[in-house]
DNA sequence: TATGAATGAGCCTTCATTCAT
DNA sequence: AATGAATGAAGGCTCATTCAT
């Protein structure tokens, strides 16, 4: 018995141990177990037609506990937002680094974008669907998130024209919302329907059909 | 082509008067008259947002006449969305008839796409954001409507494809989603920023852009 | 079938016009309707002991429907105050028309006031107990009505001292309180117990030790 | 006289010694803390509107902590009460010992009810407001306290009676009820109001009219 | 047709209380 | 004894929809 006990205690412990060394604090578990469900709730019925409860009830905790991390429900889509913003970018950041070509900046731009969607589908329906309810929501969407993102393609675009590899005579801004848009719309596709899509490719296309459509 | 686009108008002035004929009272009126409601009330605070007794008040008859008209509150949003989706693709197969080659008829569709929009701010806005709701709503947006709309597209790009003036190594339909998605993007754009935005030259911008990047 | 229906149109009228000679509208009807049950179900359970769902349930309405007469649980219990405060002060000043002595005042004063109050026990509670919830609450208790009431009792107090009746080395301020606070008490009293208590004969034993304390 | 007094001093400086010594480590500390706290808490918010983290955070303590002194949020309410019940009345009794005339006892009596609540104004409110929320609780105040609070200034004035001091024709419960109505309006009044209260001048004005009064 | 008062289901949020540590 | 994270019941309020007039 005494040997049961311990042996339950060491088990304890030794997972104690491994949970401090992949999540700094029990807190964060918690908060993230929260906002992967909501992200899984809202994904598949939406923001306005999902309750806290069912977010709290697949994330296994109690309704009240998801106030304990989060101000309410729209709390809940904007932490969702954030979070996934901050990783983006840092992602896509990262991987500029060693990238040398502005064609090749974009090409590592595109392929993120839609393979770090495709491997979420949840994460992409709130995306490119619920991230979208209201203007207002969008506006903030834009201000923040867009913002930064549209820099990092545009910063591509203008490399490039100043190498002389693409023509000056298409706005930078421009070329850069059609090349988020071409984008956008595939992750919009692949979100909506229920075939495979390969977005790798869907990725590649774009990025070909843009930089013919813009070198000089 | 001047004479097509003639009985063009011809025939939507005719249609015009035949539904002021076929529609007694001003019975048609009072729907519109919501459905015009309902686009400002949606366009404003967003869908979920919106009262029924506010699309009411706005439209200046009581709550309960909605419900003469439509079906639901949902009723209203698919309706504003059905009834441009029918002047959207006729205006569009109408704009397709006196067009010659593929690449004007591209750049006629990017026009009526953003001037359409561009001319009822509060219709783009229902457009690019509260149609976008829900999964469930863009599904039904995309398998009516866009189906519909991306043949157009389409169309127009296989053309140039068997007349030899666009590359056929980009697949027609991948082709389709990115300038309809580089479209997009500028309408919603548009919608989002407070600017005044000279949406003709942006048509014209992700039309040379994109034919550009197919052609051969 | 068209004599029935007259008679009926009749008997409507007829209704309606005594309706308008009792209550000006039909509206009022319900508002009062709701304002007793609240009146009753706050008495005997206490303001935050109370649902409003109760309250709307002995009203014989929905829950909703409280809603549409007043703004929330808070403006039921104010709404109370201030329909029986209008009613007390004009009932008073009413009162004091045709007395002339500044003791026969006072009389009057306090038995409508706990006549008032006896004869509606529900009422008396919510006004002995229910009123007093908070600082908050009590300060504008105080500021509105009791400011007009204790004006009342004390402009009877103050004739009765430049008169000469009353000795004038008692503040009128003073004794004002003593009187409302004895005749409170009263009130209190018969509130909290199950007793019949003869609110006449306390009345005038208030205001015979109190005129025989404050006279010369 | 002055040994009375004395020896009634003695009596509490020996119990304050005797809980110093009976709660060993700070214990009744805590408590005293917790209930401090609560005054406070309940004075500023109401009890209602008062949580019983806010006490915990005020005393210092963890929320749960509170639940090893108290029974509940009720318990808090009910121990402030009785905490000062029992001085109140030990006080009042002590203070009875070595004063002879009935109307000197109320003398005292009037003033230390005032200079009691007017040393701590969280109390006072706590006592004036707070405990007065509902019918039941006014119940249990009024079945305990004030019964042996009633008793002590019955008991003045029924001695008065007997010595001819005060006329027999008044009922000494009414009297009674018109003694403390008067002091309880002033403390209420002191509660209320944000000027500078002399409740010692008020409450000799309390007497000197009420003596008056009942006087033969 | 038109009205708008009434309905009542539904949901977010709060907070007293518990209990594992 | 002390903690404070977690619980989950409870209730105020909204608003789409109905229906008697």
């Amino acid at each position: 018995m005494a040997g049961v006990s311990t042996s339950a205690m060491r088990a304890t412990s030794s997972a104690r141990r491994l949970s401090v060394v992949r999540q700094p604090a029990g807190v964060g578990d918690k908060r993230d177990l929260i906002l992967k469900a909501a992200t899984k709730v809202f994904a598949r019925h939406g923001f306005f037609q999902s309750q806290v409860a069912d977010v709290a009830s697949v994330a296994g905790v109690a309704a009240g506990t998801v106030y304990l991390y989060f101000k309410g429900k729209d709390d809940l889509l904007v932490s969702i937002f954030e979070r996934s913003m901050r990783d983006v970018l840092a992602e896509g950041r990262a991987a500029m680094a060693g990238v040398d070509g502005p064609a090749e900046r974009l090409r590592r731009i595109a392929r993120l974008h839609l393979e770090r969607l495709g491997r979420d589908k949840d994460l992409a329906v709130v995306f490119q669907v619920e991230l979208r309810h209201t203007v207002k929501f969008m506006e903030r969407f834009s201000e923040t998130f867009l913002q930064d993102y549209f820099a990092l393609i545009r910063a591509a675009i203008v490399d490039a024209q100043q190498q002389g590899v693409f023509r000056k005579d298409v706005s930078a801004t421009t070329a850069t919302k059609i090349f988020f848009g071409a984008l956008d719309e595939m992750a919009t596709n692949f979100v909506l329907s229920r075939r495979r899509h390969d977005l790798r490719a869907e990725a590649d296309a774009v990025v070909d059909l843009f930089i013919n459509g813009v070198k000089r």
